[in-house]
DNA sequence: CCATTCACTCAACACGTGTTGACCCAACCA
DNA sequence: TGGTTGGGTCAACACGTGTTGAGTGAATGG
C-alpha cells in the first residue's frame, strides 16, 4: 500500500529507511542469526526481494544497521573524566542507539560484530588512557573502567539482573564513583 | 573404529561421554545457533543421528553440555569477600570451565541461556550481598561488583581486549582490589 | 550355539534459509 | 500520448538444518 501522492525518489528513500530501522529492530532484539530476511521485509511491509535489491546481502544489512558508538568526550582531568564516565550511564541503563544494541547483542555469537566492538572499545580505552597520564599502568587502568561500564550494562540491559532493575542511573553513578576514582588514581 | 575389547555398556558410556564433550567444545567456540549436530557428530566421530539418540534434541543436548558455576565460597568479612572475589580472577582469565563458557558465549542471543546466566548471578548476587551487612544497598553494590567481574571477565575471554591480553590476573586482581573496597564498603 | 539385545549407521523427510531472475505496473519524460 | 524507467512483487532454486525410521552386525546371555 503505497502512501499517497509523493515522488518517486521520496518513496524510494523512505522504504529504504523503513527496512533500515525494522533491520535495526530485529538485530537488536534477536542478533544476527535468529534475525531473518523475511521477518525484516515483513515487519517493513515489502517483498524480501526488495530488501536483497536495496542492500545485497544480509549481512550489508547488518552493517548498514549498526552505527557507531557515540565517541566519548575528550577529558584530560580525571575528576572530570570519571564524570564524564558515568554521566554516559543514563545513556547505557535508559536508551542506548539500536545500532549499538545491535553490536553488542551479536557481539559473543558473530565475529564480525565481535571485531566492531572489540575496536571500538579499544579505542575508547586509549582515550581514556590518555586522559590519565598521572597513574601507572594507564592503558588498563582504562580498560578495567570501560569493561566495567560494559558489564553493567550487559547486567542491566540484557540479562535484566533483578538487582539492577529500577535502579535510577545516578544512584548506580555515585556506588561506582568512588569505584572508578580507585580505579583512575591509587590513594597515592 | 571402535577401541578394542571392552564392555558393551563400557564403550557406550564413552561414546556418550566424546559426544557430550565435542558438543561442549563447539557450543563454548561457536555458540548455539551456530553449533550444528552435525558438526559435533564429526567431531565425535560418530552419526548424526546417534547424537539424537543419546540427548532427544539439540536443546538437550546444549542443555547437558552446561554445568553450574563453580559455587562461590561463602564469607562473612568484607576484606576477606573481596579477596576471594578476587581469586576467581585466575580462574576466569584463565581456564574458565567449558560449561560456563557455553552459557556465556549464548547468553545474549539465545533467551534459554540468558534466562540461566541470570539465575546464576542472582544466586552470586544474593550470596556476596549476604557478605555485605553493614553497608546500605547490599544487594546493588553485590550487583556492581559481580557486573564488573562479568564485564572484565567478557573483555579478556570473548573480545580479546589488547589492553588486557598479557597481563597478569594477580595484576589486574590488585588494580581491582581498591576499587571492590570502596564499592563493597563506603570510605564511612 | 542360537536368539536377542542394542550401539550404531544409512537414507531420507520436512522445513526454513539466503538469494535470484522473470515479471508487473505506476510514475516519469519526450 | 506513447515509450521507458524503475520501485516493487512473485515464484522458485539450492542448500543446510533438526529430526526420524528402518536397517545392520557384533556383543551378550541362556
Amino acid at each position: 500500500m503505497p502512501s499517497p501522492h509523493r515522488s518517486r525518489a521520496d518513496r524510494r528513500r523512505a522504504t529504504e529507511l523503513r527496512i533500515l530501522n525494522s533491520a535495526r529492530e530485529l538485530f537488536a532484539e534477536k542478533g544476527f542469526d535468529r534475525t531473518t530476511i523475511r521477518a525484516v521485509a515483513t515487519a517493513a511491509g515489502v517483498d524480501p526481494a526488495l530488501v536483497m535489491q536495496y542492500f545485497g546481502s544480509k549481512r550489508e544489512l547488518f552493517t548498514q544497521a549498526v552505527q557507531a558508538f557515540p565517541a566519548l568526550p575528550a577529558a584530560t582531568d580525571t575528576d572530570a573524566l570519571v564524570d564524564q564516565l558515568l554521566a554516559t550511564l543514563d545513556l547505557k541503563l535508559g536508551g542506548l542507539p539500536e545500532g549499538t544494541l545491535v553490536m553488542l547483542r551479536s557481539m559473543l555469537t558473530d565475529p564480525a560484530a565481535a571485531d566492531h566492538v572489540r575496536e571500538t572499545l579499544d579505542r575508547q580505552i586509549d582515550s581514556v588512557s590518555a586522559a590519565l597520564p598521572a597513574a601507572e599502568d594507564p592503558e588498563l587502568r582504562a580498560a578495567l573502567v570501560i569493561t566495567t561500564l560494559l558489564g553493567v550494562t550487559i547486567g542491566h540491559q540484557f540479562l535484566g539482573l533483578a538487582a539492577l532493575r529500577d535502579v535510577p542511573a545516578d544512584r548506580i553513578a555515585s556506588l561506582l564513583r568512588p569505584a572508578f576514582k580507585a580505579l583512575t588514581g591509587p590513594p597515592d
